[in-house]
RNA sequence: GGCGCUAUCGUCUAAGGGUUAGGACGGAGCCCUCUCAAGGCUCAAAUACGGGUUCGAAUCCCGUUAGCGCUACCA
């Protein structure tokens, strides 16, 4: 069974007593079923949660809902682990509700028992249409007797066990929500919906509310598509004589053409394990998915983990559905692309190298190691958005430049013999240099250009191009000093020759 | 179809009766500069529509339109 550790954060409040701790204490839980990927609403979702949690030092706990045997597969649950994991956030207790199918039951049976429930021996296939209405129930079985009820299951006859939804008289359910305030919805549009299907398993509305019972949840943080939902689950609390929890329910992550995110139709840029390959940051994709739905109110965008945390509050979310911006080329919303990149330029330099191992290693980097890639990082650290960037962007430290275009090597209103002369002139400066660091580099070269009355930029171009096989690269001189002495002038020899 | 929910720049959002309707991303331009970034400055860009209420409406009410959700023995 996968742990979550729990965060510092946690760790940092003051403990209470025990008997203080369960009468106030907040439970929040995120509840998946294993019938698909992690994708990025559901990790939204669990951050939420996540953040209430820690903001009221509260406990966070990672249910899986795998009642639907039939849709449930272990690939699934794999994703879901993977993806939490990832995000570097953790949990504090785990269930799963297939282990947890007796208490549902015990509490479908109690809600029979007091006839608030009804068998229904309809089959399936002759579930009846209402095309002016909604469905509401079976004919002829909300009125069976019980002891016709207890012969015809006696006899085998399978049955659903339904809710009986009051109808004698107009009614009103009641959800005070978080989020979208007062909520209400007639009894008479609520249907007879199922709480055990003919194969003794419990429904989902069923097994949430038993185990958000059991389990004492003071708060339930959801995606809206439940919103609908909790009428029922209002009446299923009632008729099980227990509080309802308060809910508070989520804003829906849209695709751009403001249809529901699906893999099937936008690809894997709904996938959390696309995010990670291409080198987020767990906290910065923490940063980009709270931002959504949800605001500070105070013009705060780059936040910690801590801030975030702290600054974290029910009010603070809205009841609009936000759109997450990708396009078939740019995969990233440009908002969390911005966000990494501003998180990772506040990295430490040690703490960038480590992350950026896996992804220099993924480019085909053959000599990197930490300390090499610690000695590049401040040469990078602004020049990426993405840790997988780290293949375009530091290549030339780690592999020969040989495949440049040749014309590239020309500074502007040059010739090749100008790129030359300057090469030539950089080489015998360049052996001659005592020292081989920046500061050494940059006066020498500067005064090599005036020497012979080229532009800096005219001088530093060819230069650049030679030894990072391209124009656009990080500072010439703190680059040259990373490179060593010995590999600038044997690329600058490659270069001169092209030329 | 029935029921529920929502509507501020392209996107994420702030303002909850009185603001030149604010910020951020992205875009455009300028500056800085050895290139690229980063940074600084500037610009363009929004209250869905129609009625009310009010001295005054993005904000409150009604309607329309649009979008989303629920309407399963899925969750």
């Amino acid at each position: 069974m996968p742990r979550g550790q729990i965060g510092p954060v946690l760790r940092q409040l003051p403990s209470t007593t025990l008997s203080f701790k369960f009468l106030i204490m907040t439970r929040v839980r995120f509840a998946p079923s294993p019938t698909g990927y992690l994708h990025i609403g559901g990790a939204r979702t669990f951050i939420f949660n996540w953040l209430y949690a820690r903001r009221r030092g509260g406990t966070m706990i990672l249910r899986i809902d795998d009642t639907d045997v039939v849709r449930n597969t272990q690939a699934s649950l794999d994703s879901i682990y993977e993806g939490l994991r990832w995000l570097e956030l953790g949990w504090d207790e785990f269930y799963r509700q297939s282990e947890r199918l007796e208490l549902h039951r015990k509490a479908a049976w109690a809600i029979f028992e007091k006839g608030h429930a009804y068998r229904d021996f309809t089959p399936a296939s002759e579930a009846v249409e209402n095309p002016t209405g909604p469905w509401l129930f079976n004919p002829g079985m909300r009125e069976l007797t019980r002891a016709e009820s207890d012969r015809r299951a006696g006899a085998g006859e399978p049955f659903v066990l339904r809710f009986r939804v009051p109808r004698e008289s107009r009614q009103e359910v009641v959800v005070q929500d978080h989020v979208y305030g007062t909520v209400s919805k007639a009894t008479g549009d609520i249907e007879d919906f199922a709480l055990l299907r003919s194969n003794g398993m419990p429904t989902y509305h069923m097994a949430s509310c038993a185990d958000d019972a059991d389990l004492r949840i003071t708060e339930i943080l959801r995606g809206q598509e439940h919103l609908a939902n909790t009428f029922k689950h209002v009446l299923i609390f009632e008729s099980l004589g227990v509080e309802t929890p308060r809910t508070a329910h989520l804003p829906l992550l849209m695709a751009p053409d403001g249809a529901k995110l699906s893999k099937r139709i936008h690809g894997p840029v709904v996938s959390v394990t696309t995010y990670r390959d291409a080198g987020f940051l767990p906290h910065a994709f923490v940063n980009f998915l709270s931002l959504l739905g949800w605001s500070p109110k105070n013009d705060r965008e780059k936040m910690s983990r801590e801030e975030l945390v702290e600054l974290f509050s029910l009010d603070g979310i809205n009841r609009s559905n936000a759109i997450i911006n990708f396009t078939a080329e740019e995969p990233f919303d440009p908002k969390a692309l911005w966000l990494n990149a501003e998180h990772l330029r506040s990295l430490h330099h040690a703490e960038l190298s480590q992350r950026l191992m896996p992804y220099a290693e993924k480019a085909g980097f053959a000599g990197a190691t930490p300390d090499k890639l610690r000695a590049i990082a401040p040469l990078i650290q602004e020049r990426m958005r993405l840790l997988g960037e780290v293949a375009t962007v530091a290549d030339f430290f780690f592999l020969e430049p040989r495949s440049y275009d040749p014309g590239e090597l020309i500074p502007q209103k040059g010739d090749a013999a100008m790129a030359a002369g300057a090469l030539r002139k950089s080489k015998e400066i360049l052996s001659d240099l005592p020292a081989f660091d920046h500061a050494t580099l940059e006066s020498a070269l500067r005064a090599a250009a005036a020497d012979v009355k080229l532009k800096t930029g005219q001088m530093f171009q060819p230069v650049r191009v030679a030894v990072c096989g391209r124009k656009n690269a990080p500072p010439l001189f703190e680059t040259l000093e990373a490179l060593g002495r010995d590999t600038v002038l044997a690329r600058i020899d490659f270069a001169l020759g092209l030329l």
